[in-house]
DNA sequence: AACAAAGGCAACCGCCGACTC
DNA sequence: CGAGTCGGCGGTTGCCTTTGT
């Protein structure tokens, strides 16, 4: 890394920073289909990409990678973000390997702007409020010496609800307080988020990964898999479409791609769905949109969920 | 309409562990 | 065993956009 900016400095080669642009997008893009992933700096170099591979990876897992999924977090997701911090902490890269289709950037940045705010916003959301988050006096860090703050699934959905007006939740005229205890059953904190075995990354092997456990098949209705071999992420549909209402993943052209459009990534003009040659995951007769995640539909279907019916 | 503040987000930085030679 | 390299992670920065006044 350090080396790559002696380089640098010594006009060997002259790095490039910052924003990526239309064309080094497409240079990555097009050397990443052909020969997939290896070695970062290889991957900068025989590209032709004026950037160290610390970047190109980067880029890459951040923005480029077909299996990306855009777009304003999901109530569902929110609360499982929030869930998952308060048991791993500012772990982001285990929280998102949780959240399939999200990155660890897009996480963090979601929890240092939104969630932070929200925090604030709400007063008492601090480690030393009593009324909303508790903290294990006896011992207030972990070994790593990260402070633990303990949120319970309630405090989640007080925020949820508070942040109504930025997700499309909906929760107003509920009037059931049950509802409000344990919204979620799966985000129970008996659940063991660390012994979660194995977790849903992407090269993760076979077995029951937290998010593929679950599978959206329509509107409000949430079904555990009863396949005890769980596909791959890629495979499993497990995601509502996202807020916007565009692209279920990495290519919201107009909206992230800087203000370019990346459809033109090919010679010929060709989508990215195209350049990549996939599909897109989010689609297809298996997957079935969803649009906005209405919690009031959701709860009246309250039946459709196995673990709600004993509430 | 103009300006300031806040929010959102892409990207960089520094550190660390694993691996290789 | 130590140095070098690489990939990965979390923290932080800075720019652009949006919102408020």
């Amino acid at each position: 890394m350090g080396k790559e900016k002696m380089k640098n400095n010594n006009g060997k080669t002259k790095l490039r920073k910052g924003l990526w642009s239309p064309e080094e997008d497409e240079k990555l893009i097009k050397y990443m289909l052909r020969n997939g992933q290896g070695c970062w700096s290889d991957i900068a170099r025989n590209a032709g990409l004026e950037r160290c591979g610390k970047s190109c990876r980067l880029r890459w897992i951040n923005y480029l990678r077909p299996d990306l999924k855009r777009g304003a977090f999901t109530p569902y997701e929110e609360a499982l973000i929030l869930h998952l911090h308060s048991n791993l902490g500012n772990r982001w890269s285990q929280i998102a390997a949780r959240l399939p289709g999200r990155t660890d950037n897009e996480i963090k940045n979601f929890w240092n702007s939104t969630v932070k705010r929200r925090l604030k916003n709400n007063g008492n959301y601090s480690t030393s409020s009593s009324s909303h988050v508790s903290t294990d006096e006896s011992n207030p860090k972990e070994a790593t010496g990260r402070e633990i703050v303990f949120m319970h699934d309630r405090d989640i959905m007080a925020m949820l609800m508070d942040s109504s007006s930025s997700s499309s939740i909906s929760m107003h005229g509920m009037a059931t307080p049950n509802y409000l205890n344990y919204p979620f059953p799966f985000l129970d904190n008996s659940y063991d988020v660390f012994n979660m075995s194995p977790p849903c990354l992407p090269q993760g092997g076979a077995g029951e990964g937290y998010c593929g456990d679950f599978t959206f098949v329509e509107a409000g209705v949430m079904e555990l898999e009863s396949d005890p071999i769980t596909p791959p992420l890629e495979s499993t549909r497990c995601f509502v479409e996202n807020n916007a209402g565009s692209d279920h993943y990495a290519f919201d052209h107009k909206k992230y791609c800087n203000n370019y459009p990346l459809a033109n990534v090919d010679d010929q003009g060709s989508k990215i769905e195209d350049v990549f040659e996939v599909g897109n995951p989010w689609q297809g007769e298996n997957y079935s949109k969803m649009g906005e995640w209405d919690l009031e539909g959701l709860l009246e279907n309250v039946s459709s969920f196995p673990c709600l019916t004993d509430f």
